[in-house]
DNA sequence: TCTGGGGTCCTAGGACCC
DNA sequence: TCTGGGGTCCTAGGACCC
């Protein structure tokens, strides 16, 4: 058996390039929320210099210069292109394990006479053709390697998208060449404890004694070393394990000062986290709430968050927004202009596995179940508490440069004449 | 002078990922 | 002026138990 790793090229920048063409040859940058950083680069952005995370308006010059597009983040969009891709990938392998929004793993069995790599390339083809999304495959031994397979296909364009770590051979040659920094796991901290022990190739971490790297990067370490030797230690995850934590947090597209502003904003974040806790069918037991002024700006500083036991596990907006205001309230300051805020909900369980309340509140989950369907067929924020205001709201997240939500919206379709 | 051993649970903070 | 958001895992140390 092998791993294959499949990956997304650039992978935002693609998905706007799928319905705008005119965009390919061009440098692109797909921003965070907010508008903030880039977060997405084509290779002609890349190839300008412009880094992952690099705040835009440090790029303003380079930007008009160079003439880049910027785009704002489309997650509607990049959602379901995902959920394209993974559909696809589910016809070459019955075990995917989703890793992340561009990202999947898979188990190959090759059938016997069957290449590997020709394998490989025919998934790649398959998924630009059906989805229009360009990839790169790493196959090897273990996760750690088919994701570093992953990386050498796309640094070496000759690979042609396929970057075979199987063979030991050409394994031992590329891994004596890559910096530690590359290993999946292996982050700036590690990367300095290493260095500055002499380990700066993955080929010098490979070689490593495991009990050495445990006692230097703990068992993530140990592990890491031994997949790099080939022995798998991180099994397909195929069903996701039960999520632990959701939040809702954002910068806010001004800043905030009174209380009556943070008050909305955190009723709209308790609102968007209350429908994602019923669309996945989970209730909270536990909640956090921060709110902070900026890192960067001058001027007085103040943050701080606190947590609090709900009484009863729940997903009812009502009851979520009223216990996420009591705790803003102990929380709030004047004097300050707040710049981001969130609210984090954890003790997460399913909601058929709840214990029903001994005072059940009656009518309100046909309540929320109504209003969730109103917003699903009619636009999110179609019903809404007036919690969250209906004035102004200088806390909402900006996003300026979005493009349509060509794949989920009938009134955003692309028209072609 | 000599002062056990083996556990669990919780939390804060760090590190990492995309 | 403008600097993202949403997650997971691990460890150390304290509290507590028998």
């Amino acid at each position: 058996m092998v791993f294959a790793l499949i990956d997304g090229n650039n992978f935002y920048v693609s998905c706007e390039r799928v319905f705008d063409p005119k965009l390919e040859g061009r440098p692109v940058i797909v921003l965070s929320n907010n508008d903030g950083c880039a977060v997405a680069r084509s290779n002609e952005a890349k190839a300008l210099g412009i880094k992952m995370g690099e705040p835009v308006f440090k790029l303003r010059d380079l930007i008009e210069r160079e003439r880049v597009t910027v785009l704002s983040s489309n997650y509607t969009l990049y959602g379901d292109m995902a959920r394209r891709v993974v559909e696809t990938l589910e016809r070459f392998s019955p075990e995917v394990e989703v890793y992340s929004i561009d990202e999947s793993f898979l188990s190959l069995e090759p059938t016997p006479g069957e290449r590997l790599v020709a394998l490989a390339e025919d998934i790649r083809a398959t998924v630009r053709r059906w989805t229009g999304i360009p990839t790169c495959v790493g196959l090897g031994p273990t996760k750690t390697l088919a994701k570093l397979g992953n990386t050498v296909a796309k640094k070496l364009p000759e690979l042609g998208g396929v970057g075979d770590l199987t063979s030991p051979a050409l394994r031992s040659l590329l891994l004596s060449r890559l910096p530690v920094s590359a290993v999946w796991g292996i982050g700036p901290a590690s990367t300095r404890k290493l260095c500055a022990r002499g380990i700066t190739t993955v080929a010098g971490l490979r070689d490593l004694d495991v009990s050495r790297a445990r006692s230097l990067l703990s068992v993530v370490g140990a592990r890491i070393v031994l997949e790099l030797r080939g022995t798998p230690c991180l099994p397909l995850e195929l069903l996701p394990p039960p999520q632990q934590a959701l939040a809702v947090t954002r910068s806010f597209g001004e800043r905030v000062a009174t209380l009556d502003g943070l008050k909305e904003a955190i009723a709209a974040f308790a609102t968007v986290a209350a429908a994602k806790l019923r669309r996945k069918g989970l209730l909270a037991g536990e909640l956090t709430v921060f709110i902070h002024t900026s890192a960067f700006s001058p001027g007085p500083r103040y943050g701080a968050s606190l947590s609090a036991a709900l009484p009863g596990m729940s997903a009812d907006t009502f009851f979520l927004i009223h216990e996420a205001h009591r705790l803003l309230a102990r929380l709030w300051r004047p004097g300050y202009r707040y710049a981001k805020a969130g609210v984090i909900f954890t003790d997460l369980i399913p909601a058929n596995r709840a214990q029903s309340s001994l005072l059940p509140v009656e009518g309100k989950d046909a309540l929320m179940a109504a209003i969730d369907r109103l917003n699903s067929r009619y636009g999110r924020n179609t019903v809404y508490l007036g919690a969250i205001g209906l004035g102004e709201r200088p806390w909402h997240t900006r996003f300026a440069y979005r493009t349509r939500r060509y794949t989920t919206r009938p009134d955003e379709l692309l028209t072609v004449s």
